[in-house]
Order: structure tokens, then sequence, then C-alpha cells
DNA sequence: ACCATAACTGTCCGATCGGACAGGATTGAC
DNA sequence: GTCAATCCTGTCCGATCGGACAGTTATGGT
């Protein structure tokens, strides 16, 4: 059964993405992903030299993403830097909600994870946002709201669908994250 | 190597808590767990049924809290309930960080855990603590605050320990999510 | 000491897993 | 049709895993 190689790929990234997201990286075998795609294990590995392979290669965008705002970040003004801080998470976290879920299934994996030739892990990215977050103060308790804020966003943006449109769920989180670090 | 079977299944216990939430479920082996105890695989087997069953007896205290507070809000009176949610959400959360951070690392198995003869899942289990957080509301902008308020709550209770006494973190833990229900 | 029970162990088993590999099938250009 | 490149497959491999099992050791009571 050939399909172009891309509509192949590109197949077996959406099904792991979502199984990786629903079972978690080591709950999901390469063969339960070939078989929902409708091929062989081997083919799987014919386009992905391994199961981590697809696991960075679903990573890498969110985490560039991810990247491009804590860089910005460090060049706004203080002022107003908690504000985007939470503005362009929410964005980040609505864009790829799937790798977001992925991610919270296992942390352990995605901490480790780095994208080639960039050795940010997970946990450094996390403390740049947590400053950006508390509009660069060191109070412990400033920066507890900044990891709940954290919390907040992905955890709910991460959950089942509801009735509301993307842009209110949008404004929803980015005014309960504002008030959460008592900038609203 | 005899001890009294009190004291290795603590032991057991203790360890599989600490691995469950640094690596997963099924991220650390048993034989991970006898190695760090210093037991044999055979003899965790023959103090525990499985691994399942190791699982199951780490999640059953904070699990119970949970219904019990649960149980408790569905007799609070609507007015106050939300506030009462919050505080008493918190409690568990602090008492169990642990296995907070356990259930954060495989939401999928947790997801089917389940206490012998309750038949609870943890996704009701959170509905229903939504239903409590959200006043009773069935508005899916308060119910999505409420998500938020549990995100905010678990992930930070969760993270890395600060500069800060427990009951500080307490009292900040529940500020924040009273602000972002706009309880505050 | 004897005995029953609890505790512990090494070994084995079947299952699953990620990945290697040789060979076959498909595709598009000439 | 031929050919090279791409794609796909079944099979095999070694490793790991949870758990079963028979046998040994330790413990406490009599």
């Amino acid at each position: 059964m050939a399909r172009s190689g891309a509509v192949l790929r590109g197949q077996l990234l959406d099904v792991a993405l979502r199984l990786f997201g629903q079972r978690g990286f080591r709950g999901t075998s390469l063969q339960d992903i070939a078989k929902e795609v409708g091929c062989s294990k081997a083919s799987l590995l014919y386009h992905f030299a391994s199961k981590e392979a697809i696991f960075n290669e679903l990573l890498t965008p969110s985490m560039t993403a991810f990247d491009a705002l804590n860089e910005t970040l460090q060049n706004a003004p203080t002022p107003v830097v908690a504000r985007q801080a939470v503005e362009g998470f929410v964005d980040v976290v609505i864009r790829y909600r799937q790798q977001i879920a992925m991610v919270l299934q296992q942390a352990s994996e995605a901490a480790e994870a780095s994208i080639e030739g960039n050795c940010t892990t997970s946990e450094q990215r996390a403390e740049l946002l947590v400053t950006a977050l508390s509009g660069r103060s060191t109070d412990p308790y400033v920066r507890l709201r900044s990891r709940m804020a954290i919390g907040a966003i992905t955890v709910a943006a991460a959950s089942p669908e509801t009735d509301m449109s993307t842009e209110a769920a949008r404004q929803e989180l980015v005014d309960g994250a504002l008030r959460l670090l008592c900038l609203a």
C-alpha cells in the first residue's frame, strides 16, 4: 500500500500525537500507531528513525514557539512583561493544545526533550516563563502565583472541549490568569 | 534479609510513590523499586499482588480524601460551596502532593484507577469538583475558570519546594484560586 | 528441638517492545 | 521494457517486563 511519503508521515504524526496525549509516550507502542494508520511497524520505522524521533518531531514546533516567546519576553519592558507573558503563553498553549496534553502525560520524558542543537530543558523553559510572569520578581509568593497561572492555563487548555469559541476561551484564560496574578 | 513485613511494605510504598512521581507508572519497573529498597523483585511481589496493587494502594488515601471532600461539598449551601471547594481542595492537594505529582505523571492510568468497590473515576471526581468550584453553575465560562483553578492548585502544589512555609503557601493557593474564580 | 508461618530468593515463563534486516513491491523517468 | 529510488513488509533479534513458582531461610510460639 504505497502512498506518498509525506502523506504517510503526516498521518503517523497525527495519530502519534493523539495517542501519546491519551496514553502517554510509554503507554503507546509503535505497533499501536502503525496499526491505526494502517501500515506496518517496520514501515513506520522506515519513515522515522525511532520512537524518540517521532516524539521530538511532535514537540519541536511547540518548543520552538515557546522559546521564541521566552526570547520576546526577555526583551520586554518590565512593567508590561507579565501581561505579555500571559497573553503570549495562552496563545502558544491554545495553538499547541494537543502537544500540551502530550507533555502533561509524560513530564519526565518531556523534561529531557531538547531540540536538536538547543539544550534548553522543559524545566529551564518553565523557569524563564515563571520569571516573566512574575514581572521579574524573585518574591516567592509572586513566583508561586506564576506557577499557578501556568498550571491554570495548561490544564484548562488541555481539557475536553467546551461550548465556547476559541476566542472566548482565550479571553477567559487570559483574564483568569491576570486576576490570579493580581494584574487585572 | 528479613525485616518485618510492615516495615518493608512501607519502604516499598515510599520508594514507589517517589519513582512513579518522577518517571511515571510505566516508566518505573518493579525491579527499579526493589533494587532501591534493597530486596528482590520476587520479594516485592510477595508483599503486593501486582504493580497495579501498589499503585492503587498509593492512590487510595488521596482518592478517599477527595471523595470525602466531594461528599461534603454536595451538602454545602450553594452560596458558599465554591469557597469551601477551594479551601477543601487546596488542603487535599497539599496533604497528598506526592500523589498529585504521581497522578500528573500518568493521567491515563489514574483515570482508570478506582477504589475497590467504588467505581468513581478520576474524570467523574474532577467533574464533581468543577461543579462545586463553579458554585453549581453550568455556565461554560464559569466552568472553564474552575478547571483553571484545579490546574493552578495541582500544578503549583506539585512543583519543587519554595522558600515558604506550608501555611503561607496554602494561603496563597487559596487566595489565588479565589481571585481566579472572581470570589476574592 | 520441632513446627507453622512469614519472608525471601533465583529462576523461569510468556508477552511485549523497539529496532535491524533482507527482500519484495511500487513509482516515475528514460 | 529497464532502472534507480522510494516505499513497504514479514521476520527475527535482544532486551525488558510483570508475574509464577519451587525451594530456602528466618521468626516466633510451644
